[in-house]
DNA sequence: TAGATTGTTAATCGATTAACAATC
DNA sequence: TAGATTGTTAATCGATTAACAATC
């Protein structure tokens, strides 16, 4: 178990920020009840799936009418944690730490980046989308003592291993790891790895299917 | 059924990246065989897992040696069909778009991004990565014929489901999804998301279960 | 040879789906 | 009231893990 929290539905917690989304729009357009079975078809899942899934954040629905929208939502982004401040760090502001950088539904769900971090003299004390992007190497004096929950790993791979322990060093707790290594992180550290490589996988995978299945049937 | 491509063993497709990763570093270290004991450790998976993983590949290990190196690289990337080119385009050239036409390891597997759309016309006649900017509007006039497979769309998800249109209108076949929004697409397109939420939801929930624990272990 | 590692067959585990009484 | 939708309990399905003979 070293290493290792155990996180139990976690298929259905996957699935709750989508849910949250569109329960969020009806309640934008005014509605106060939403059913599993629209919400099901909106995502083309079955019905049954969303009562499960939703059943975890505690909400009961009503017979014929469907869940409470302004409830449905205080309780998932309670059960998300979603309702309350993470403070974050962006390690390796290239693209794709600027892009995570601006992204407002983060900020929407108390996602906090406080400051940027990267090697490239030409980069540091310049801003992305309004963050301040500092040396890498004052990571490790600067970041103890702000709160910082959260480190957003950006950097290319071969500086992953090393970078990730500058960020346990300044005692972040949990990493969203977005480099294709695994990383060895000491107990009590939280790794989430956002694998691009294996969505690239499946979706080639499912190209060669249909491309077989359209040999076999003409 | 409809819209849906089901494809076997998801998990364990998802895994070949990694394993991949693992058994090409192995490969330049000059290793002829290699184990799946190796790979379940490195990975922090069981040994069985990375058995029965392999074994949808075809490939035939060596009791006591593990696998022969070279044949397992060439069978994982034939299995993910990385052995041919897809010619790609990005559409949405922001700093995520940006970010993903940059990436050696998915040129590496043979997605050839020619070309970037985006709206912004100032960018429009500009490069990222070397790809060419064009504009939006002439994706579909520009795209067809081209034999692009895959678009990876990276709008803003208010965008997202015009866009998604121009996309098959123009005949691209497969849509990597980076947007928020589960997109409706005819019967024979094949989409894949990338729900970056649900990763920040796997995250937040692992966090607030290891913060609970603290509180009750103190 | 001895032992590590394989592939196969069976058992377990967890997630999805089905069935259905309860109810607004 | 009638019927759509809920929550619960049970069945199914698929993925992971265990056990073990085969073998280099």
């Amino acid at each position: 178990m070293t290493n290792k929290t155990k996180v139990s539905f976690g298929p259905s917690i996957r699935r709750l920020p989508s849910y949250l989304h569109i329960i969020r729009n009806a309640q934008s357009g005014g509605e106060t009840f939403i059913s599993g079975t629209v919400i099901a078809t909106e995502l083309t899942l079955e019905p049954i799936q969303v009562r499960k899934d939703l059943a975890i954040t505690g909400i009961i629905g009503k017979p014929k009418k469907g869940y409470p929208v302004d409830e449905l939502v205080v309780a998932i982004e309670r059960y998300l944690g979603w309702n309350r401040e993470h403070k974050a760090i962006v390690v390796g502001a290239g693209n794709l730490g600027s892009a995570l950088s601006g992204y407002q539904e983060f900020k929407n769900h108390g996602l906090n980046i406080i400051a940027a971090f990267d090697t490239d003299p030409s980069k540091v004390g310049q801003t992305i989308h309004g963050v301040p992007i500092y040396s890498l190497e004052t990571l490790e004096t600067q970041v103890p003592g702000l709160g910082v929950e959260i480190a957003i790993l950006t950097v290319p791979s071969p500086f992953a291993a090393s970078t990730c322990e500058s960020i346990v060093k300044a005692g972040v707790k949990s990493i969203w790891n977005f480099t294709n290594i695994k990383l060895k992180v000491p107990e009590g550290i939280t790794v989430w790895r956002e694998d691009l490589s294996s969505g690239y996988a499946m979706l080639s995978v499912m190209m060669k299917i249909k491309h077989k299945s359209e040999l076999e049937t003409n």
